[in-house]
DNA sequence: CTGTTAGCGCCTTCAT
DNA sequence: ATGAAGGCGCTAACAG
C-alpha cells in the first residue's frame, strides 16, 4: 500500500541506496551519526517503508515460518498457534499459515506450497507424519508436533501420551473396575492414539486389540449407530460387573456420554469414565471429569523456539523427541 | 529448501527461460503443445517449483492475504480462520497470521507488519475496531469479522446479533418469566456486546443499564468472586419469582453456571438460561441448552470471497455491513 | 565513511 | 513459436 523505493529515499537524503541499504539493516558502524541521523528522520517523514518482497529475495531469507495444520477445527491446535505465534513475533518472524483440513492431499500440498513460498523453517501439526513428503525435507528447518512417524525424522515435541494414560488408567484399576475399555478415533496409524492405547495396555495387562472400542469419524451416520448399539449391549450385559471407560480424547468423550445418555446411563453411578484432554467446559460438569491436562500452549512455544534455535545454528544435530509434561487430574467421575 | 531456478530448466529442457516462464504462467498459446508436454515432464521429473518470492517481486503482487485474529483462543475464531484458510487456498492465496491476545498494541503492531509485508488484503478480526490504526487503511483491500466500528470504514461480516437475542430473550419473555438479566464480559465499547444487550432490552423493555450482570475477564479472580456473590444474592432473594439469564458468549455461559452451582442451583428447576453461541459440549448437558447457533465458518468463508473480489475489481464501493443469519436452537434450559 | 555494481529469480516487452 | 535483455527493490561485496 506504498509506492516509496530505497531510491526516492536516497534521492531525498542524497545519499547513496547503499548506505540507506545499511541504514535499513542496522549498519550504524559504517556512517557517521549525522547521515544516521538524517535518514531517520527523512524515512521517518516520507513513511517509507522497505518491500519485503525485494529483501527476502536479495537476502535469501525471509524471516517466515511455515505452520501446517492437520484440523484446525480440532480444539487442541488453538493454543499451540497461539503458542507458536507468541514465540514468532517475539523474533519478528511471520507465520504464514496453512490447515490440511484432516485431507492428507491437501496436507501435501500445504507443505508444497510453503517450500515454494521458500520459509525460513516449518512447524508441522501432521495428518500422517509417515508421508513421502517429508523425506524431501530436513531436520534443520523443520519441527514436528503431537503426532510422530515411525521413523524420527524431525525434532518432534510430543506430551508423554503414554505415560499419562498408564498413570491414569492405572487409577482406575486400582478403583475396583473389573472391566476397562479405551475408547477412540479408529487407531489407523496415528501415534498419539496408539501411544495413549499403549498406555492403557500397560496398566490394563490387557493384550493388544482387546477392550478397544472404536468411535468412527464424525459425519459417518451409520456408524456411529452402531457404536450406540455397542455401547448399549455392553451396558446391557455387564450385569454386576464394575465398568470403566477412558476416551482418548475431548471429542470422544462427547460421543461416548451421548451415546451412555441415550438409556440414561450416568457415571460414575452406571460406568466410570476419564479422559485425556481436559477443557473449560468439563468444569461444570457434575460430577467433575478425572482428566489428562497437557499444556498445548507449551507446545507451540517449544516447537517455535526450537525451530528458530536452529534456524540460527544450522548445525543438523540428530532428530529428537522432546516430551512436555502432562498432569493427572483426579474428580470424581470413577 | 530447493536450488532449481527457472535457468536450471531453461537449460535441461533445452528452451529459454521466457519460454519456460510463459509455461509457468499459463501462455500455451505462445508455444507448440510439443515444448508444452516437454516442459510439462521436465518441471513434473524435477520438481521444480518456481520461487514465489522473485516470481512476487516480479509481479508486484504477492497473493498474501494478512489476518488480524483479536484472540485465537476464543472458540469462535477456529471456524473463522478455517473458512478463510478454505477460501484463501482454493484461490492459490496464501495467509499470514497474527494474533493480538486481546490487546489492543499488539493489534496495532499486527497491522504494521502486515503492512509492510505488504500484503495484497487483510481480514481483520479487530479487538479495537475503532482504533486509529485503521484510519491508514482503505476499504479497498480490507475485510472486518465479526467487531465493527462505529464508523463503518470497512466491508464488514457480522451476525444478526441484535435480532437473534431479540428473538431468543422473546421466547423466554413469553415463557412466563418475571425478570431476566443479560449477563456478559463487560460491555466496554465491543460492538457485539452491545448489540447483544440491545436486542435483549428490546425483547424486555428494560432501560439501558438495567438487568445487566457483568461478568469480569478471565483471571480476574477477586472480581470473578463479587460475581458469583451477586449471583447468590438474586437467587436468595428471588422469592418465588421466576428468573432468567441470557448469557453472551458460551465463555460466560460457563461461567455462570459455575457460580449457580456453588449453591447447587439447577435449571431449568431453579432458573432459565439460554446462551449466544453453540458448541458441540452443549449436546451432552441435561438438559440440553437453547442457544444461538452463528455459522461462524461461513463469516469466515464471506470475508475471504468478500476480500478476493475486491482484489480484482479495485472498484472502491462505500463500506457495507453483510449479515450472517444465525439460528435460535430452541430446548428445556428454559 | 560512502558510492558502484553485480546479482537474487522471475516476468515481460521486443525482436527474430 | 522462441530468445535476448532489461527491470522489479533490495543486499552485499568491493572500491574509493
Amino acid at each position: 500500500m506504498e509506492k516509496l523505493t530505497i531510491n526516492d529515499i536516497a534521492k531525498i537524503s542524497g545519499y547513496s541506496i547503499a548506505t540507506v541499504s545499511n541504514y535499513l539493516n542496522g549498519n550504524y558502524q559504517k556512517m557517521s551519526q549525522k547521515t544516521r541521523d538524517h535518514l531517520a528522520k527523512v524515512i521517518d517523514q516520507t513513511g517509507y517503508r522497505p518491500n519485503s518482497t525485494a529483501r527476502n529475495l536479495a537476502k535469501h531469507e525471509n524471516k517466515t515460518i511455515g505452520v501446517s495444520i492437520s484440523d484446525i477445527t480440532n480444539p487442541f491446535t488453538s493454543p499451540v498457534m497461539s503458542g507458536i505465534s507468541e514465540v514468532c513475533t517475539q523474533h519478528g518472524y511471520k507465520m504464514i499459515f496453512t490447515n490440511a483440513d484432516n485431507d492428507q492431499k491437501k496436507e501435501v500440498n500445504n507443505i508444497l506450497s510453503l517450500r515454494t513460498e521458500s520459509v525460513s523453517g516449518m512447524i508441522v501439526d501432521a495428518v500422517d507424519p509417515n508421508s513421502p513428503i517429508y523425506k524431501s525435507l530436513t531436520n534443520e528447518a523443520l519441527v514436528m508436533v503431537d503426532r510422530q512417524a515411525k521413523e524420527l525424522l524431525f525434532d518432534t515435541i510430543v506430551t508423554d501420551n503414554r505415560q499419562a494414560v498408564k498413570e491414569m488408567v492405572t487409577h482406575m484399576v486400582q478403583a475396583g473396575y473389573d472391566e476397562l475399555y479405551f475408547v477412540t478415533w479408529p487407531l489407523e496409524e496415528v501415534s498419539t492414539r496408539q501411544m495413549r492405547y499403549q498406555g492403557f495396555l500397560e496398566a490394563t495387562g490387557y493384550a493388544l486389540g482387546e477392550h478397544l472400542l472404536t468411535v468412527p469419524h464424525l459425519g459417518q451416520k451409520e456408524a456411529y449407530q452402531q457404536f450406540e448399539a455397542q455401547i448399549e449391549t455392553l451396558m446391557a450385559q455387564k450385569g454386576t460387573k464394575k465398568i470403566g471407560f477412558f476416551t482418548m480424547n475431548a471429542r470422544v468423550f462427547l460421543r461416548l456420554l451421548k451415546a451412555m445418555q441415550l438409556k440414561a446411563y450416568q457415571y460414575p453411578r452406571d460406568y466410570g469414565v476419564a479422559t485425556y484432554e481436559e477443557f473449560d467446559w468439563m468444569q461444570i460438569m457434575r460430577p467433575e471429569i478425572s482428566c489428562i491436562r497437557q499444556d498445548s500452549k507449551k507446545i507451540g512455544v517449544m516447537a517455535a523456539e526450537l525451530l528458530l534455535a536452529k534456524l540460527l545454528d544450522k548445525k543438523s544435530a540428530l532428530p529428537q523427541k522432546y516430551i512436555v509434561p502432562t498432569e493427572i487430574i483426579l474428580k470424581q467421575s470413577f
